[in-house]
DNA sequence: CATACCATGTAAGCGGTTACATGATTTT
DNA sequence: AAAATCATGTAACCGCTTACATGGTATG
């Protein structure tokens, strides 16, 4: 994924790694602050494919910075993976799920517990997206963003409901 | 969570890692079909990690085993991720998410395409849980897993349609 | 002068994927 | 005799995380 993040951003122009990281932290918020490594050796990968060029330039002020730019090859990889839908669009293999599927056989008594904790969560969360949306100054990518994980996030709650109200159904017969 | 699926087997009884590969593959309808590779090598971290005892056991009839079964450890390890939330509850660092912000800030024009496309992709799982709800000798667990998809991917038709609404506004001015 | 920021990297490990290897037993 | 299934594993790689190392430059 990251991947494409940084070939999206050399598609407008050529940045060094450095910058990359910083507009992709930015673009998630600071929910994804990237480790710096991680950045330099997808580049590594990048450039070994061919579908980036890096080229070392020296500034008199600041450190050396090997400034990287998308080739043809990047651009053509690029396109196919912005037409190409998510594939699966929904994934059953999902922590959230696996917990269900684990409380579930494992017939352990603290499941309410644990749907509580997680009703919890998601709440939380649904109210900290909620005033991050109030921001009149937000972009509207940005506010997509935050739409898409409120439905998600109500998805889950109605979920968690289910979930309870499939249990008291085993429990009470 | 792999890991965390073996220990919720175990917990019941012990079994090998071949039973354990189809248990859990049976348990995801197919949807995450594990390599046999995969299995061992967390076999070998749990055992490393003291979370569970591996024990050779000679058949006559069938090849030999190595039959796992779960230690103290790990069962207060099971427990304690069985009441964990799942954290973050939500991610913003998604790949749907990620090509909407990549077709966003490119400005590549094929966006249409590419949710027609994704909308299509939805539909159809959504077409294919559905049937497979139908089935009245569902697992009352598999049920619920299904439901959860349903909701999941109703949450991102909805913003599927967000999307397309926000780039007519974009470009209608 | 310290410390924050700019900029690049290495190393070790986790969880996962794909592919391959080995050998026995059961089914066709 | 051939093919499917049982059962265990190795090797190489991807994407990602955490932690660490190395220097420069700008700011307080």
């Amino acid at each position: 994924m990251l991947k494409y993040l940084i070939l999206g951003l050399l598609e407008g122009r050529s940045r060094h790694g450095y910058e990359l990281r910083q507009a992709i932290t930015e673009r998630f918020q600071g929910t994804w602050s990237i480790n710096a490594g991680q950045i330099y050796t997808t580049l590594d990968r990048l450039e070994r494919d061919g579908l980036i060029d890096r080229e070392i330039v020296r500034t008199d002020l600041a450190p050396d910075r090997r400034v990287c730019s998308i080739t043809e090859g990047g651009r053509a990889e690029l396109k196919r993976w912005l037409v190409d839908p998510v594939d699966p669009p929904v994934r059953l293999k999902d922590e959230l799920f696996a917990k269900a599927l684990v409380h579930r056989t494992t017939g352990e008594g603290r499941t309410g517990e644990f749907i509580a904790r997680q009703r919890d969560a998601c709440l939380q969360a649904l109210a900290s997206l909620t005033r991050a949306r109030r921001d009149r100054t937000l972009e509207p990518t940005t506010r997509l963003l935050l739409d898409g994980a409120v439905l998600r996030l109500e998805a889950d709650l109605k979920w968690l409901d289910l979930w309870e109200a499939s249990d008291r159904k085993e429990a009470g017969g």
